[in-house]
RNA sequence: GCCAGGGUAGCUCAGAGGUAGAGCAGGGGACUCAUAAGCCCUUGGUCGGGAGUUCAAUUCUCCCCCCUGGCACCA
């Protein structure tokens, strides 16, 4: 296994405010890049935002600002929110960089040189007013187009495609030979079918460009300054032009190749066709081998049931608000803890106040609380270093959270955490230490039960630190244990004979639920 | 119409050919170190519908219905 991991994420288009949908994928990204830094690996974690193309510029146009002025005024909400998020990425791809569109020009003179693309006209109908080439489906019931879209006129007009089609037979291949290798392409596997059925019925080529009559906002071609290039080789070579990629002749790759390939962490809508199919045949269309191919791991949607929901006060899915009135922990907690990666699931306010209360507040703040108060009470803090009846079910569990977590499954590791707090409330009551703290005669069992719930707590806080980073620090702190948090570190018995621990202050405050 | 996913306790979901599980919510209890938290016990389901294979199916097969995506077709 290579020392180092490479993860991305989709990059957001600036045209809106980030939803709830955005901010999964980026702390589901996060959570991975974090449990990967634990296990000791050189990670170079990347996302960003897509800030070219048509619908920028109008937006920018009604607003009667600059494409520039209005995308930069989008993406510091993008920033704000993953700063409040606490997303660890090592790298920020922002599209409209210097350093990104001479990438991409570079990788577009290339693939010219080498007669990857030509030109051709297409004639389609075309509205005036939404300035955009409508297709069949947006044709009425009547076989008409409907007035929403003004005038609409059939025109001619001259673009550059992308020859796709030809490595259909190659990507087939690919997707067939990864499964058969028990590394599928996409991740979870029952998307594999999905998108070979797509590869299947792959026909046409891609078009890469957009006259600048009709679009301005994005990246001249280098070998035709009349066109700008158009999403595909914009947006999804960002994986690349920002981890060091460069695809001029001779170029010193060397940084690049020590991360490559990705793991590309995308939402189930843009794997077919764009990553599935178009950036797949991108990258071989570049000169990457079969063996230098990402892979693709695709989550579903959180859905919102019931659109009054939204309507009503505090019900609001806007990650902001979510923050604000929750804190990032909760936030982040929830959106890991109650989805299977991979599936949908059901947003609910309700469900997130309930997990948090249950199982951040009442059961991890409540063990931490209660340790340190015992331990505090009855021996000043001070540990004395003892075996434990919980040292081989906490490393069972440990085991369990790191396979999880290694195969993505985020929910079911956070579960094998989550059990060793269960485990240890129980042991409180089973040996009530505040019984043994009256018997001179138990003073042995007083001291190993405080060494066992503590020493617990610090791996859990170990565990717990890709899910809720400030707070796992936060538990370490009132440990008073100052060593590197790491999976290494997650073996029992690191804290030492005489350990002091630190005072007990709530952790997580329970949310007051309303009625 | 085709492909894929899903339809299991009030809610969120696991599960697997031998007559169903977890967490939360609900009910009861003992305790007091603790964020009125924790712990123990407990109510609750003809596992979407129908047929078949089998000694035995919720788990396999077929048909049907509903929800989610994607694709196609008609208009």
């Amino acid at each position: 296994m290579p020392n180092t991991f490479f993860i991305t994420t989709a990059i957001d288009y600036t045209n809106g405010a980030p939803h709830i949908g955005h901010a999964y994928e980026k702390v589901l990204a996060d959570a991975i890049a974090r449990h990967q830094r634990l296990a000791g690996r050189d990670v170079f974690f990347l996302t960003g935002v897509d800030q070219h193309g048509q619908k920028v510029q109008q937006s920018a146009q009604k607003r009667g600002v600059e494409p520039a002025e209005f995308v930069a005024e989008i993406t510091s909400l993008f920033v704000e929110l993953w700063k409040k998020l606490d997303l660890s990425h090592d790298a920020w791809a922002a599209t409209v960089e210097n350093l990104h569109k001479s990438c991409v020009q570079g990788m577009l003179q290339r693939l010219w040189d080498e007669g990857q693309f030509y030109k051709s006209t297409q004639s389609g109908y075309y509205s005036v007013r939404q300035e955009q080439f409508l297709t069949e489906k947006e044709r009425g019931p009547d076989g008409e187009f409907g007035p929403e879209w003004g005038e609409v006129v059939l025109i001619e007009e001259e673009n550059y495609y992308f020859k796709l089609a030809e490595h259909r037979d190659w990507l087939l291949h690919l997707i067939d030979s990864r499964t058969q290798a028990g590394n599928p392409l996409v991740i979870p596997d029952f998307r594999v079918a999905e998108l070979r059925n797509a590869v299947e019925k792959l026909t046409g080529d891609l078009c890469i460009s957009r006259p600048k009559s009709r679009l301005t906002w994005g990246i001249e071609l280098p070998f035709d300054p009349a066109f700008v290039t158009y999403v595909w080789f914009d947006a999804l070579s960002n994986y690349i032009s920002f981890a060091g990629y460069d695809a001029k002749p001779g170029a010193d790759l060397s940084l690049f190749k020590s991360r490559w390939p990705a793991l590309h962490v995308i939402g189930k809508d843009i794997l077919i066709p764009p990553h599935g199919i178009y950036w797949m045949i991108m990258l071989r269309a570049l000169g990457f081998t079969d063996a230098e191919m990402p892979t693709l791991l695709v989550h579903g949607w959180w859905n919102i049931s019931g659109a009054k929901m939204s309507k009503s006060l505090g019900n609001s899915i806007d990650p902001e608000v979510l923050v604000a009135r929750y804190g990032q922990a909760a936030v982040r907690y929830y959106l890991l803890s109650d989805i299977s990666t991979g599936r949908d699931a059901d947003f609910s306010i309700e469900r997130l106040e309930q997990r948090y209360n249950a199982e951040l507040a009442n059961s991890l703040g409540n063990l931490l609380n209660r340790t340190l108060s015992m331990a505090k009470r009855y021996r000043s803090g001070i540990l004395r270093r003892m075996d434990s009846p919980l040292a081989a079910f906490v490393q069972e569990k440990t085991n369990a959270y790191d396979a999880a977590m290694s195969s993505y499954q985020v929910q079911a590791a956070i579960e094998a955490a989550m059990e060793i707090v269960t485990r240890c409330n129980a042991y409180v009551e089973e040996t009530a230490p505040w019984k043994l703290a009256k018997d001179p005669a138990q003073s042995d069992k007083l001291d190993e039960v405080l060494y066992t719930l503590s020493e617990s707590l610090r791996i859990i806080s170990i565990l717990m630190s890709p899910i809720i980073p400030r707070e796992a620090e936060a538990i370490r702190t009132q440990l008073n244990w100052q060593g590197e948090a790491s999976l290494a570190a997650a073996r029992w018995g690191a804290l030492p004979e005489g350990h002091q621990l630190g005072e007990p202050v709530p952790l997580f405050p329970r949310i007051e639920t309303q009625e």
